[in-house]
DNA sequence: CGCCTATTTGAGCGTCGTCAATCCAGGTGG
DNA sequence: CCACCTGGATTGACGACGCTCAAATAGGCG
């Protein structure tokens, strides 16, 4: 079909499949299918079981755990080119986490069972995807570092210092509220750190954009 | 070698080499090293180059991560059957974690260019490590979720209800100080929690002994 | 038996969460 | 073009949970 020729040669662009040959990502792309969401639409929810493994193509969406009371922790922020659900190779598997678009995204599916065969056909992609996983796994661990000896301020310094930057520019992708559930913290908390930061001249704060007038003070204040 | 072939008949009971072939299981154990630990011994270190995959034959370890401050939150206890550092195969890696024996340990170690053999010599290995560090990684899951939403006591609950248990008694196996790390809090803010769960007629406490009296309000607390 | 470490207990404090009101921006419609 | 509306962000006041510091007690191991 027209739609797999145009998408294997999309394919070599996610680092998943970097350096696979032509056969191996035609055979992919007959296997995968295209997903999109709207903005807010849930891919998956926590509990229900896993049956592909997803990666990005465009647009943001978030990995996040729900508490009885409304509350949510969002694990991470997933970007064009990552791997997720991996673990839906894991016999009778449930998602643990929600995973909810950001903004409009389209994404690639695979099937369990075509992810099974294409572990068995193709040599090195068990790898691959264990690299993806553990690459992941560390994130989580620096997280769980910064959740569990930073302050508020040190974090969302973190935070801000870890965006991309133009000149000493950068700025919040995501809602405010967002970033802040992800570093473990209230929305006014966030809002208050970085009022204190602004205070500290350290940045200065225009909506979602901030200018860093003292990088090495941030990242002292990190350390 | 003798050492080998008693290794290998030791292999099938880890869970990780399960149904392989005795010509794999003979190959596993020749290209594996034994590794011995005394209690309080470090296998590795933060900031250490990653060279080996290790799997837990007996004892107990933990993995760590340390502060500059002297503090260390402990990540995970890990027992006999677990498999850890499976980010070894990522290219130039470095232990984000600290790696001590928490009592005598026997454990098998895979160097990293073994491991990259084997991967490709033994079908499905690669499947089955992938499966390890997602399991491993939905552990994590579930920490960062009690940790972001349930309150000391919630957690001290938690974790007594999921120690193994012999009619209404259980145990916890390793230091105070060192459970109340793993559920990321203080050794005073741990005592008072059980304590607290102690005035509330739900257990008793004798050392490292306990007696649950209440396991469906331990539950319901919990939940 | 004595030392050393782990644990417990107490007192006080600080950081962060909660609740509520206000402010602001972006989008919509008149 | 402007007023309105809605949801996010901010600010303030207050309280609580858990941390810190210090001392006392208990337990383990030589």
């Amino acid at each position: 079909m027209d739609a797999h020729i145009a998408l294997a040669g999309s394919l070599p662009a996610i680092g998943l499949f970097d350096g696979l040959g032509r056969t191996h990502l035609a055979w992919l792309a007959s296997v995968s299918q295209r997903r999109t969401l709207r903005r807010s639409e849930v891919l998956f929810e926590r509990g229900q079981p896993a049956e592909s493994l997803y990666i990005m193509l465009t647009g943001h969406l978030k990995l996040s755990i729900p508490s009885d009371s409304g509350q949510e922790k969002i694990l991470e922020f997933l970007d064009p080119g990552d791997v997720f659900g991996e673990c839906v190779l894991l016999p009778d598997h449930r998602w643990i986490a929600t995973a909810q678009a950001l903004v409009p995204c389209r994404l690639l599916a695979f099937e369990k069972q075509e992810l099974a065969d294409a572990v068995q056909k193709i040599p090195g992609l068990a790898l691959r995807l264990l690299s993806s996983v553990s690459y992941r796994m560390e994130g989580l661990l620096c997280d769980i570092e910064s959740a569990t000896f930073r302050s508020a301020a040190q974090r969302v310094a973190e935070y801000v210092l870890r965006q991309p930057r133009v000149g000493n520019q950068t700025r919040l992708q995501f809602h405010k509220r967002a970033i802040a559930s992800k570093l473990g913290l209230q929305p006014e908390t966030f809002s208050r750190s970085l009022k204190q930061l602004v205070a500290d001249g350290l940045i200065t704060v225009q909506g979602p954009r901030i200018l860093i007038h003292d990088e090495s003070a941030l990242q002292a204040l990190v350390a």
